[in-house]
DNA sequence: TCATATTTGATGTACGAACCTCATTTGTGT
DNA sequence: ACACAAATGAGGTTCGTACATCAAATATGA
C-alpha cells in the first residue's frame, strides 16, 4: 500500500512495474499484445500501490458514453413502478456521470423470455440491471453476458448461482423474520391463527420471506399458528377472495402477513370485517397505497425497501464496475426498513 | 434547457452569454471584479443551457484543493465514536475524490468554545460540517463563516436559526413519535406507568424527542401514564440510579425510553428487576452495546439514524455545494430506522 | 539467419473545469 | 480629456485517464 498520502496514479504502476503507461494502459483494458510476464509483472505494481483508477479521470477522458440497461418487469405490480420511475430520476444523474441508462420492459417472470431479452443484448450495454429469476435459463444468459465483459448486477430478485457482481436488494428471509416478530410483538401474548399470503411460492423473494416468517414463528411464537400460506398471484381480487376466506373459516385469526404485492385486496376484506379486536395486518413495500392503509390503521407496519436508494445502487454499482473503482458495501447495503405511521416518509 | 443531446459546458456558457470563460469562471466562482449586470447575464445563460458544472471535470481540476472540516465532540458518547469512526472511513472517499478532510475535536457542548472553534478557522475549510449547538453565539458563529463563503452543514444536531446550509440527521420528534408508538403497540393494551430517561432537555434533539413522545403517548395511549422525564446526562452509573428508583417507586412500571445516551445502565437496573411481566425498554442508536442488549431481549427496539450515512452525506453535500452540483434530497434524507433483532446489521 | 509476427515504448491529443497571469478594454470621477 | 481603477479577454497549465499512432525492440518460425 505504500504511502497513503496521495492515491496512485498510472503513471506510479508504470514506474514500479519498469514499463510504459501504454503497457500499463492495456492490461488495465485487457487489449491483446502484452506477454502473459508482463501482465502479470503490471498487476503485481498495481496491487503493491493499491492503485485504483481515477474515477473521475476516467469518466473524463472516457469517449463514448457508458450505456447501461435496466431490466424491468412488463406492467407489473406498484412497487417495481416505483423502481421504474426511480430508474427515471438516476438517468439525470447518470446523465452528469457520461453515462445513459435504458429501461427496457419484459416478461421477467417468464424464464424463456427474459433470458431471450438478455442474450438478444449482444455487447449494446456495458452494464446491466436486471430484476433476475433464479432458473437456469437466466443464470446461463447472465453468465454469458459476464463472460463477453458486460458487467451485471441483479435487482430486487437475486440469480445467486450466477456469475453476477452484485445483488441490489434486501435479504428476503431477515424480511420474513421482522415481518414475524413485528406480528408477535404487537401482538402482545394474543393466541390466535395467522393467515400468509404470497404472490407465488416459485419466486425465489416470496419462498424466502415465508421461510423466515416461519422460523420465527414456530420457534418464537408457538401460540400463534400459522394457517397454510396462500398464492394470490399479486393479484388484489384474488387476494381479497383469499382473505375473506380466512377470515370466514377461523374466527380466531389474529394477523395476516402479506408476502407479496396486491395488499389492497387484503384491507377491502379486513375493512369490512367487524370484530372485537382487530386483525393485524403487516405487508411489505411503503408506497401510496400502503401508507394510506397505514394511517387508516388498517396495516399495522410496513417492511420497506427504498426503491430509489435500490435504482441508485444499481447505477453506482454498474458505474464503479465499469470504472475499476471500489464498491462501498456499507452504502450500497440495502436496508430491511420498518415503516410505521411515525416514520413514515 | 435548449438541446438535451449534449450537456452544456463552460464554453457554450460563455458563447451565450457573449463573455470570456474567464468571466463565467469569475461568475461561478464568487470571485469579485465582475459588473452586476454581467454576472446576472452568465447567470441567464447558465438557467437558460441548464449548465450542470461537470462533476467529474471539475474534481479533476481540484485536485486536493478542497479542504473539509468535521467539528466532532471530544470523549463524548459512544454514538458520537460512530460518527467519528465513519468519518474517518469517509476521509478514504474524500481522498479518492482529490478532497481533504479532517477531524477537530472540540467540546461541542460549550457553546462558547464551539464558537470560538468555528471562529478560529479564518478560510482554512472550504466547507465544514459540525455537530452544532442550537445556541446564539454558535449561530452566529456559523453565520459568520457562511458569510465568508464557507460551506457549512451541520450534523446528527441542528442550530436551525443559522444560515447552514443543510441538515444531515434526523427528525427527532418524529424519532420520539416512533419510540411511543413502539412501546404503545408492543404493550398492547397493557395498562401501567411509562419512565423516560434523557440525557439533558438542554439539548435540542433530546428535547425534541421528547416532545414528540409525549404527543403520541398522551394521544393515542392514555391508558400509559408517562411519569416526569428524568436528565441522566447521558452517564449510564446516573442512568442505572435513576432506573432503579423508578423501577422501586412504581411497580405498575412497564416501559422506559432511554431518549439519550448510557442505556447500558438502565439495561442493568432492568436485568436484576423480576418481575412477572417484562418491563419493554426502547432506547436510541444501534451499536455493539445496544445490539447485545436487544439480543439479550432486554431491549425490545432501537431507534437508529446511521452513522456511515450520516458522514457520507456529510461528504457529498459539502462536495456538491463546493462544486455547484445539486443534492438530491431523496438520497440526503436521513431515515428513522426501527431495528429489531432480525433486521440487525 | 532472415523474414515475419508479436510485443513494447514514445508520444500526442482529448476530456471539462479550476485557477493563474498579463494584457486590454471599459467605465468613472474630476 | 485625462488619469486611474475596475472590468473583461486571451491564453496557458494542470489534473489522471482513455485512446490512437508509429516506431523500435524482441521473439518466433522456417
Amino acid at each position: 500500500m505504500e504511502n497513503a498520502s496521495l492515491p496512485a496514479t498510472l503513471k506510479d504502476v508504470a514506474r514500479l512495474a519498469g514499463v510504459s503507461l501504454a503497457t500499463v494502459d492495456r492490461v488495465l483494458h485487457g487489449r491483446n499484445g502484452v506477454r502473459a510476464v508482463t501482465v502479470r509483472r503490471v498487476q503485481d505494481a498495481i496491487d503493491q500501490l493499491g492503485f485504483r483508477p481515477h474515477a473521475a479521470a476516467a469518466e473524463l477522458a472516457r469517449a463514448g458514453r457508458l450505456r447501461f440497461a435496466y431490466v424491468m418487469p412488463r406492467g407489473s405490480n406498484a412497487f417495481m413502478h416505483e423502481i421504474s420511475a426511480s430508474v427515471n430520476e438516476v438517468k439525470g444523474w447518470l446523465a452528469g456521470r457520461r453515462a445513459i441508462a435504458e429501461v427496457i420492459e419484459t416478461d421477467v417472470f417468464d424464464p424463456v423470455i427474459l433470458a431471450a431479452t438478455l442474450n438478444g443484448f449482444g455487447d449494446r450495454y456495458s452494464g446491466i440491471a436486471v430484476v433476475a429469476l433464479d432458473h437456469p435459463l437466466v443464470r446461463a444468459a447472465i453468465d454469458d453476458l459476464v463472460g463477453r465483459g458486460v458487467h451485471v448486477v441483479t435487482l430486487v430478485s437475486d440469480a445467486p448461482g450466477s456469475h453476477r457482481a452484485h445483488y441490489v436488494g434486501i435479504d428476503n428471509t431477515a424480511a420474513g423474520r421482522t415481518a414475524a416478530s413485528l406480528l408477535g410483538r404487537f401482538l402482545g401474548g394474543r393466541k390466535g391463527r395467522i393467515g400468509v399470503v404470497a404472490g407465488s411460492f416459485a419466486l425465489r423473494d416470496h419462498a424466502e420471506r415465508l421461510s423466515g416468517f416461519m422460523q420465527v414463528m414456530t420457534g418464537e411464537y408457538p401460540d400463534l399458528q400459522v394457517l397454510a400460506p396462500e398464492e394470490g398471484r399479486d393479484d388484489p381480487a384474488l387476494n381479497e377472495t383469499i382473505a375473506r376466506r380466512m377470515l370466514a373459516a377461523h374466527p380466531d385469526l389474529v394477523g395476516i402477513y402479506n408476502i407479496g404485492a396486491g395488499p389492497e385486496g387484503i384491507a377491502t376484506a379486513l375493512m369490512e370485517e367487524a370484530r372485537a379486536q382487530r386483525v393485524l395486518f403487516v405487508t411489505h413495500e411503503s408506497m401510496p397505497a400502503t401508507r394510506r392503509l397505514l394511517n387508516l390503521g388498517i396495516v399495522d407496519a410496513l417492511i420497506h425497501q427504498d426503491p430509489g436508494h435500490e435504482a441508485r445502487s444499481a447505477a453506482r454499482v454498474l458505474l464503479a464496475l465499469c470504472s475499476g473503482e471500489a464498491i462501498q458495501a456499507a452504502q450500497e447495503k440495502i436496508r430491511i426498513e420498518i415503516i410505521m405511521r411515525d416514520n413514515m416518509y
